[in-house]
DNA sequence: AATGAATGAGTGTTCATTCAT
DNA sequence: AATGAATGAACACTCATTCAT
């Protein structure tokens, strides 16, 4: 509870306006949704496992469904945020001379931010397909922004003669796909393996740059 | 439906013990568990949607859960029967000079038995976190056995010296993120994209033998 | 309760779909309808009252509202029915030569209705300010057609030239406010008052016969 | 709203101990009352409509009940007052010579009367049914003197020899029921007819005096 | 005096499951 | 085997009322 109490901290008091009794029930929703699934997590748990009355949470929260939406929106985009809202100039060109600098940029920048919002991550990918408006809402507001940026960032490198120059989004899920597959092997399904992060990072970002070199 | 129809009839046919009604029920299940999820799927719902009485779904299974696993257990096992009945030698020797005619020949043979099987895998990996039965039972009867079994296959490989001597569970996780990234993307994320799935299998291969490729 | 029961069973068994259990339920509603008000009667006390699990009166009706429906609409078609029905020339000509015997014969009728669905009738009375849906239905299915119908009565004994030529309406209001004040006191107001009930009848006739004369 | 608050002005201001929050609360809960019932009402839309805090409707009134016998109490009270109050022998011999120029009297009186206190007389008139301690209040205090009074009055035009020697409770009930038809269906029922209301009150009272006109 | 957060019992309704037919 | 009526616990949510501020 320590570390999501933490995340929650970070999260929500910038916005400031949890009061004490509300970040106690969002914590206990994300504990029990987390581990039971939205749908099989009824109100009455979650307000036992918060220490408040079941009226309490309703008087936050219209719904159930908005305590999810509470829970996984800003998360959603607080996750995507680096990736949108960086200068674009200042990611191309000064942050990083080559691909591999931005890759290994990236996975340590949102590593971070996994590790503190597992539950909550978990919970977005757990629900987004049973609720039409978390879809939406993610295409509209992140997805298609970070997809436009991602392109233009391999784009660039490509230009640059650094990857080779197959079709844009092969190159995105190739990279995807060994990215997201490190962090959920290493957060999800062996999380309590014995890892040498650092040796596992390198060996994955090597072997997505030998993938991706240019022919010769 | 069609589709799905298919798949029962092949699957489930083969045990031989299901009903005109049963077959009814779980193509009702699986339709409804794939659209909202296991634990908003109401009983009632699937008989309905089955056109049977409410009392006959218990006549066939003692539990709501009970249809589930029924569901899910023997597609599992039927997912990874390949990768563990195959007779090594023949796998190994026989069947594939090399590490890319065997991933190519994986990628061919499971990716029909995916395209029947699509909703069932998607439940499957929906509810796999909430039934530790679940899990427990994917892990000793197919988990560990598909694990051990891949780790030979890539020793194998490493041996003739065609794919890098990274450590055993790196290439395998490298292969994997790669391989499945592909399938969720083709089949679950961007279905409807216009894809090339020769082509696109082609370059992921290809990105992949690179990627694997033994230092000089 | 035996008044009740008997009315039920009257009323409802011709319809003749009701089982035991819903003939309960729907006894139970009425007493508890009547004595507190629908919205004041809660499905649980229902269902106690008529000794039946509360999730068999959802069985039988969709919602609380519905049951109240089901009370309340076929008791208001058999309230108005007789003055509908009946075929026209009978009434006027046949059946009663003078306004005081069509008059009489109403109160005789009606009185045995309204003894036996006393509570029913009160508690459409008592609802159909707050159900917007049940005024239109009162007013669609039968009131338009009762009035329409009292009119020409009305008409046909002033064209005879036995009740004075008042605005029909006021006529109609008149005679109404006579004969139903003498029902709502007799039966609502003071029920365990001692009536002389025949008397009362003769004295609140010879009122309004006097009331309504022609003028000379 | 207008013509509500008038009258509420009136009322209670009379009391004079109503701050303006209460006045709206008591407006709030007139209004919504009326529409959907007092046990159908929540006393946080009473409290919303009335613009205040929920804990200030509790404030002035102890319980949901207490704000519904306050705005109830003072109207029954007021309703019949004229009635009980008046000086008799001011009512009998020189206010109105004929039993008729007091039924016109009394119509114009408590026109107004009920005109500007519509929705309280519908509410009360709701309720009764449903609290007895309403019902106990209204004839303790209001009820027994009026009936007392009214036949008192009857009496006298009897012995005058303006109408007929019926029993005094039968002569009550046949006025009381014309005019009370004529009131609820002219405020209640059809409001929005095209009223012509002196005449149809000359035709009501001609009617009455008919009626009751004594045997030559 | 006024607020509105907090309460927990209560609401109408749905649930998975049982069982007589 | 199949039904669907019956169950009562559980559900999300609302209620009148209290009380610290």
């Amino acid at each position: 509870m320590t570390k999501e109490d933490q995340m929650i901290e970070e999260m929500f008091n910038q916005k400031g306006d949890l009061t004490e009794r509300q970040k106690k029930i969002v914590a206990a929703a994300i504990e029990s949704f987390a581990e039971k699934g939205y749908s099989a997590t009824s109100t009455k748990e979650i307000a036992q496992k918060a220490g408040v009355a079941e009226g309490t949470i309703f008087r936050h929260y219209k719904t159930k469904k908005e305590l999810l939406m509470s829970i996984v929106t800003p998360m959603m985009i607080k996750l995507m945020a680096p990736i949108i809202i960086k200068d674009i100039n200042k990611v191309l060109n000064h942050d990083h001379e080559t691909f591999e600098a931005f890759v290994r940029a990236m996975i340590d920048n949102r590593r971070k931010f996994l590790k503190s919002n597992l539950k909550i991550i978990k919970i977005f990918i757990q629900e987004i397909p049973f609720h039409p408006e978390l879809k939406e809402q993610f295409i509209e507001h992140v997805g298609s922004k970070v997809f436009t940026r991602l392109r233009q960032i391999i784009e660039h490198y490509q230009d640059k003669g650094q990857i080779i120059k197959l079709p844009i989004d092969t190159v995105l899920r190739l990279t995807g796909s060994t990215i997201i597959g490190y962090f959920v092997t290493r957060y999800a399904l062996l999380p309590n393996a014995d890892w040498d992060d650092e040796a596992e990072v390198d060996l994955t970002i090597q072997f997505l740059m030998k993938g991706l070199a240019p022919e010769e």
